[in-house]
RNA sequence: GGGGUUAUAGCUCAGUUGGUUAGAGCGCUUCGUUGACAUCGAAGAGGUCUGCAGUUCGAGUCUGCCUAACCCCACCA
């Protein structure tokens, strides 16, 4: 910062790219495994490769980047995993999105060359994400940045595979799962998000074979009539129980259902009868599988009707629903069409409407696996952060269900399995080509695992598992997770199985979870809704230190948060006035040798007073880094800077350091403000890390970077109650002066007498010690300090503090009505309290039971109001004498 | 059907081992270009902390219930 010329204004633009490219250049965010060291180590939640950076990422890193730069200053090994997810299915609809510009589609370019594809733009794109959590400030130590689809991250997935199936973990079965037509690919359970819609629920009515007689059944998804293979009732259900083992006539297909007896039935709802088709719907297919139900597929992967739809085959499900409708109501069979509203399953990534259908897929048996990741969460080895998170994990894990990992896509890893003509599979750590068995050509299987597979190895492969390396050795478990509440199934529960099935360990130890940034209206950000806020627009505009502290601040772990342009503002007008604070101590350190060291008596009160307020300020903020509350210590820091160092410290500074005759004076006062700036930039540093390294590159200093200074310690020496206790009172007096001032217009440049009546001599000491403040801040002069005996002045305003009673005479005449009803209100509040506390003290309840500092400051706070109504009922006695 | 979160100033939110005259930012009112800052300074208005009950000497804070909003989970056709 240069001493003359500079912006009055903080520029961002002019010093970001500057300092994290230094940074870089330094290779300051690189960790060396130094096993002496103690580790502090974050695996990042790899975004995926076609992402861009939104406001999730944006609070994500700023919390991570927080708390790595801060454990990096105390002195740890610290290490941040940083990489990209190879993100399956979105990747592909981006390239297939790419492909459909040119006509083309994936068939086309058949897989390998599609692949290529895909890669060509993950070489192409897949950095924008890394160099956008750069402008950000994220501290990631990049020279060991990672992809899930690296050779590292690709052999743990291909060693967890196998080891999960030869430990029986992994099977593979035809069995009914959620299929996005769109896609074209099977999902897992967590990958379909459930949207209450309003319905129809249609009755049909099926003929009992031999018989004149009816069963009316309802269902939502008519279509599906084409494919029962029977027709269920409870068991004790009088109306039905007749017909259990009879058979139904199926409508238009006219193929014969068997009626079976099953507990699942509930006869209270709808008709009490269930249509049965094993092969489109989860619980139909677990009903089929007890009454030795066929499965009769009707609809094609794609969503068309199959050939087993007969004279609906190849249309659109929707299409067919509408003409088989028809078809039924024309021939009588349909009874009646019901309004229902019913939860419809969507694909996460493309919002089409799901449909459950069998087929063959490879699965991973979760309960084994989810059994010892409860323990480690109710133990108390891992713990979330808000607790309340540690409930929702568990109870997730309690009721698993076992996880289909293969998909029908091309981008991911592709499973190891290998079939052979002569019915072997196999499966293996190494690419085959040969059958063991029989020597015949092999063939792989085809699908990829879901990506989240390979996600849930992150903690470990990435520090080069199944190696046993260094990098494990010393920073697995890794120390915290930061994450959104919304992956927690998705990611968090899956790390934390494989990192004990794999390293027999847990992966972190605090899971720290966030929630969710939406727009002012409280509406979640969306590409469909428009309202999305790109981060790198507020980095712009304001700087990323900006942005970042906007973030932390007003909010709290777990929940979600607004994003308001007022708030960037404010944060904004936060590092400005940080800026201008710190002009302000450059321009006047000139002359300063950063080697004084002052002797203890030349602090004055208000040099004890902001050390003794710093200090406190270091414990406050490492105590709330401590436990996660990021965004309390960034408050306390806030209030610190501007309202103590600000508003207060700097002013009083400005006489001593304009008065260059007393040396020691100024020379005090410049150590204090470059101490206490200095120090205060390192506390702050993690949380905007450009402008306090761009101030303190100016301060006089040791180190070639403020990232890794020394993290300020708490010297409980500085901290100083008794001159906390007489600043106060100064501030206080300094206050009530500019209050009387304002209440009767006195021009803001005019000085006017103020008398002073002070309650003992020492506190008359320290008001005659430090008047200059009063002075200089209140615009007092002269003051005149009388002791508590003397006469109080006439015609003069009123205004009582602690131990004070301040007047203000009035040239003219006061206003005798306007200062009676001011000091009427005073009294009114005082006797509102006095009568509060008093009634405490008398409450024998209090007295007995409440902790004696408690009442010890209930009693002196009486005192204190007591001398108060006692001054202001003398002055009201006065007035009315006028 | 289960489970959770939130309810504090006009708006957005802090307030974490129960004890402050309940705070901040924005907005509002009145002043203010004195050598850091108008992205600023000074003074001020504004809250029965959703409601009810309980525990306690003492509740914004703990417990229960009510109301309202939001969210997650769940195979009722």
């Amino acid at each position: 910062m240069e001493e003359k010329n500079i912006s009055t204004v903080y520029d961002p633009q002019s010093v970001e790219k500057k300092w994290y490219q230094f940074w870089e250049e330094q290779q300051l965010f690189h960790a060396e495994v130094e096993p002496d060291k103690k580790p502090f180590s974050i695996v990042i939640p790899p975004p995926n490769v076609t992402g861009q950076l939104h406001m999730g990422h944006a609070l994500d890193n700023t919390l991570q980047d927080i708390q790595i730069r801060w454990r990096r200053m105390q002195g740890y090994n610290t290490l941040w995993m940083p990489g990209t997810d190879h993100a399956g299915i979105a990747t592909q609809i981006k390239v297939e999105e790419m492909l459909a510009q040119d006509g083309l589609t994936r068939y086309d370019l058949g897989r390998e060359e599609f692949i290529k594809k895909v890669w060509e733009w993950k070489h192409q794109y897949g950095n924008r994400i890394t160099s956008q959590l750069k402008s950000l400030g994220a501290s990631c130590d990049w020279q060991r940045e990672r992809f899930t689809m690296d050779e590292g991250c690709s052999k743990a997935v291909r060693e967890v595979f196998v080891s999960l199936y030869e430990q029986g973990l992994i099977y593979q079965g035809n069995r009914i799962t959620n299929w996005c037509p769109r896609c074209n690919t099977a999902l897992s359970d967590i990958e379909v998000e459930h949207e209450e819609k309003p319905g129809n629920l249609f009755h049909v009515r099926y003929q009992v074979e031999g018989s004149e007689e009816y069963v009316t059944v309802a269902t939502t998804r008519p279509e599906t009539i084409l494919g029962d293979t029977g027709v269920a009732v409870h068991p004790e259900d009088v109306r039905y129980q007749h017909l259990i083992g009879k058979s139904l006539i199926l409508p238009i297909v006219g193929r014969l259902l068997p009626i079976v007896g099953d507990e699942y039935v509930d006869p209270s709802f709808g008709t009490g009868a269930v249509k049965v088709t094993p092969a489109h719907d989860p619980n139909d297919f677990e009903m089929g599988l007890r009454h030795q139900l066929s499965e009769i597929m009707i609809m094609n992967p794609d969503g068309t009707m199959a050939d087993n739809a007969g004279k609906y085959a190849g249309m659109d499900r929707y299409e067919c629903r509408k003409a088989l409708v028809a078809d039924l109501k024309e021939l009588g069979y349909l009874v009646k069409i019901d309004e229902h509203a019913h939860a419809v399953g969507h694909c996460q990534r493309c919002n089409t409407v799901i449909e459950p259908m069998v087929s063959k897929q490879w699965f991973v048996r979760m309960e084994p696996l989810a059994k010892p990741a409860i323990e480690a969460v109710t133990s108390g080895s891992i713990q979330f952060v808000p607790e309340r998170f540690t409930k929702i994990y568990s109870n997730w894990l309690e009721n698993i269900r076992d996880w289909c990992i293969s998909r029908q896509i091309w981008w991911g890893h592709r499973i190891p399995a290998w079939y052979c003509g002569c019915g072997e599979t196999i499966v293996s750590r190494q690419d085959i080509t040969v059958c063991p068995k029989c020597g015949g050509a092999v063939e792989q299987d085809p699908d990829v695992l879901d990506t989240w597979f390979s996600s849930a190895l992150w903690p470990f492969s990435t520090m080069g598992w199944p190696e046993n390396t260094p990098e494990l050795k010393q920073f697995y478990p890794t120390s915290v997770l930061v994450t959104g509440y919304d992956i927690i199934f998705f990611w968090v529960a899956r790390m934390i199985m494989m990192g004990l099935a794999f390293k027999q360990d847990i992966p972190f130890k605090h899971v720290f979870i966030h929630g969710l940034v939406r727009d002012s209206q409280g509406r979640k950000m969306s590409k469909s809704l428009g309202n999305g806020i790109d981060p790198l627009e507020v980095i712009e505009k304001y700087g990323a230190d900006t942005l970042r502290f906007m973030l932390i601040t007003g909010n709290t772990p777990g929940n979600d948060m607004r994003f308001y342009w007022e708030r960037v503002e404010a944060s904004r007008n936060f590092a400005n006035k940080l800026w201008n604070a710190s002009r302000f101590v450059l321009m006047n350190l000139a002359g300063f040798d950063p080697g004084y060291q002052p002797a203890p008596e030349q602090y004055t009160l208000a040099d004890q007073w902001i050390l003794s307020r710093f200090t406190k300020t270091v414990s406050e903020v490492t105590r709330n880094l401590e436990r996660f509350e990021l965004g309390e210590a960034g408050r306390a820091l806030y209030e610190f800077i501007w309202n103590e160092f600000c508003d207060w410290y700097i002013e009083m500074a400005k006489s001593r350091l304009y008065n260059k005759e007393d040396v020691a004076s100024r020379a005090t006062a410049q150590f204090v403000l470059w101490t206490v700036l200095q120090d205060t930039l390192k506390l702050l540093h993690p949380f905007m890390p450009y402008i306090t390294e761009e101030i303190w590159q100016h301060l006089p200093h040791e180190g070639v970077s403020i990232m890794v200074s020394v993290w300020p310690a708490e010297r409980k020496s500085l901290i100083n109650a008794q001159a906390e206790q007489n600043m106060n009172a100064i501030m206080e007096a300094i206050k009530a002066i500019r209050n009387l001032r304002a209440e009767v217009n006195v021009p803001p440049g005019k000085k006017s007498e103020v008398l002073l009546k002070i309650a003992t001599p020492e506190l008359q000491a320290v008001f005659s010690e430090n008047s200059q403040y009063l002075r200089s801040l209140a615009a007092a002069e002269p003051i005149v300090i009388l002791s508590a005996q003397a006469e109080k002045p006439e015609n003069a305003m009123t205004a009582v503090t602690n131990g004070v009673e301040i007047y203000l005479p009035l040239r003219g005449l006061i206003d005798v009505e306007k200062e009676t009803a001011r000091l009427n209100k005073e009294m009114d509040s005082l006797n509102k309290e006095l009568a509060r506390i008093s009634g405490k003290l008398a409450n024998p309840g209090f007295v007995a039971k409440a902790p004696a500092d408690v009442i010890e400051k209930e009693q002196a706070k009486q005192r204190e109001y007591e001398e108060k109504r006692v001054a202001i009922t003398e002055r009201l006695a006065y007035l009315a004498s006028l």
